[in-house]
DNA sequence: GATTGGAGTGCAATCGGTTGCAAAATTGTT
DNA sequence: AACAATTTTGCAACCGATTGCACTCCAATC
């Protein structure tokens, strides 16, 4: 079915190379046979069978986008941003979906099998170790919404977590709220350790302040609003939280108003991601917002420049996060 | 960096059949053979690359998922049952994001340079002919989510849309609602049509009640919620709507809460999809449940069994929608 | 003990391309 | 017009696998 280069040789009346050189560039070809060739090709309707050309040139365009989550409304807006990047860059997203497994291996060698170019792991919760394993197998990897190491040893894309969680605090502190609460991920998450990390640092140094710290199970809808029907039946509830994730957060949300409480004037709450979903005028959540775009962006460049040079120095990109004001926490 | 066939069959000291046979399940080799080269391979990690197999079996295990919305929550869902679906099925994803592109010809040309086994069409707006260029091009190819017609040249797993613009009538009409409206999605899309021509028809038989239509530009938040503002603005707005898509419907509920009118009691809305958010206790959206899962399994084992016989009868799969009742309708 | 048959093996061609190298063709220089 | 320099070209090997075919074993049968 599948139109070839010999065919398309055999039309043009040239040698297989003319073919192929004419469809790789920077090859050295007449304008003659170049025309020849692009006439014969545009007739049979040929384009060059990129997985053959990459059995020599060990290219094959294709980039692995492993996730383990998709479940986050967020990594909706993720994929549509790393997709269109990467064919921006001529680059092929083979998708691959985690679901609970969080050993590389089985990853790594599929990936292997499909020769991939390059891997981007696009997850906050996965631990460091699980990109190294692509770069121990020789693969270039970027790990994006991953966790800053002062020793990294493979390339983070993505934000400073703690440094979130002083944020937030700061702008809990800065709108008068005494008594404040942290709603975190699962506590295996990286991206939760470090936002309790940052939180509880920041406000080591306002002791007057009361500070509890809980987490729910998962980065879900339901996992938050549970925890938060918890926090209201037992004991007395906190001033303003911080939840960890916007979908938390909303599920925190409707558990409150559940409670005939109101927000911000009973409780506050401020999230972090902005996804779509938190500013639509029903939801209308103060987030951190994380700038998705930069973050993926800024990955696709990094793996593009590791496919020229596999051994590049391990780096770390962070980007700032800003607060995004809307309806969940009261004036300062 | 990765180890070879020859690299193995040297260790093992066979030949280099020898090792590809006992990769290939159906192939005889005998059991010392076989634990010999098995032994080596294990001592040097290797797995046989796929895409230099395909070259000679035809077959890459690779599905082109090609979808024109990451914008509608829903297809987070879509994203995640099919990634793991055609995981179970030994398959591997090859995403393609449309993003505005209507053409199908650069799709075609693209998954072909791929040589990908098959692809799934996951679009509700995308025309038949869209499905149908691949079909041309010898790629098999399953619509989901696509207009069932009773005629197709092309394989489509879905629902019956038209049905579904019934269901909401019917919906209404029993719930005692006298003045309704169609709010749909673009007026380009295949479905909103649909629901539309079900809708309008079922109404035939109900001369005394009284029905508008409109159409927002997009199954967007803000589209619905644009809309929705716009009709209450202008002239009187009905009793009761029907919105072609659940992402559509919470927009409009955003807009009516925010005109200080109450859902159920002044105001009726009924979606269609059921995505995980509508059931999220601060929307509790009225919807018409799509059932995802079994539409999306049953794609890919249509797709599959393509995979044995390319030149399959053309067939629509269509499951039943069933009205999920929550808080955006009032008790009959 | 010779014959038959089936299982197991390796050779070599093939899939659809790329690329180093040497030969051929073109161009420029005198 | 002869020669050198440069560009174009095709041959053939190779990328990492599979597979038809012929060949070798070895056990079973007569």
């Amino acid at each position: 079915m599948a139109v070839t280069l010999k065919e398309v040789a055999e039309l043009a009346g040239v040698s297989r190379s003319a073919v192929s050189r004419t469809f790789t560039d920077g090859a050295s070809v007449s304008d003659k046979t170049r025309r020849k060739v692009e006439k014969a090709a545009t007739k049979l309707g040929y384009s060059p069978n990129i997985l053959a050309r990459g059995l020599t040139t060990r290219r094959t365009k294709l980039i692995g986008l492993v996730s383990d989550n998709f479940h986050n409304p967020i990594f909706l807006e993720v994929f549509d941003q790393f997709t269109r990047k990467l064919q921006d860059c001529g680059l092929r997203p083979l998708l691959v979906n985690l679901s609970d497994e969080t050993d590389p291996e089985n990853s790594v060698r599929l990936l292997r099998q499909y020769s991939v170019d390059g891997v981007v792991v696009a997850s906050s919760t996965l631990p460091p170790e699980f990109s190294k394993a692509f770069k121990d197998a020789g693969i270039p990897v970027v790990n994006s919404f991953g966790r800053y190491s002062s020793t990294p040893n493979v390339h983070v894309v993505g934000i400073d977590n703690v440094e979130c969680g002083r944020i937030a605090a700061r702008e809990l502190i800065k709108r008068g709220y005494k008594r404040l609460a942290f709603l975190g991920g699962p506590e295996t998450a990286t991206s939760t350790q470090d936002r309790y990390s940052g939180f509880s640092d920041e406000l080591l140094a306002h002791p007057t302040i009361e500070v509890s710290y809980t987490y729910s199970g998962a980065y879900s809808f339901k996992a938050g609003r549970t925890e938060m029907q918890r926090l209201l039946e037992t004991g007395s509830p906190a001033e303003a939280y911080f939840c960890a994730d916007d979908v938390l957060s909303i599920g925190a949300l409707s558990a409150v108003t559940d409670a005939d409480l109101n927000v911000p004037e009973d409780i506050g709450i401020i999230g972090l991601n902005d996804m779509e979903i938190a500013g639509w005028e029903n939801i209308n959540l103060t987030t951190i917002r994380q700038p998705i775009q930069q973050i993926i962006n800024s990955s696709v460049e990094l793996i593009v420049s590791m496919l020229d040079d596999p051994g590049r120095y391990p780096e770390a990109r962070l980007f700032p996060c800003t607060v995004v004001e809307r309806g969940t926490l009261r004036a300062p």
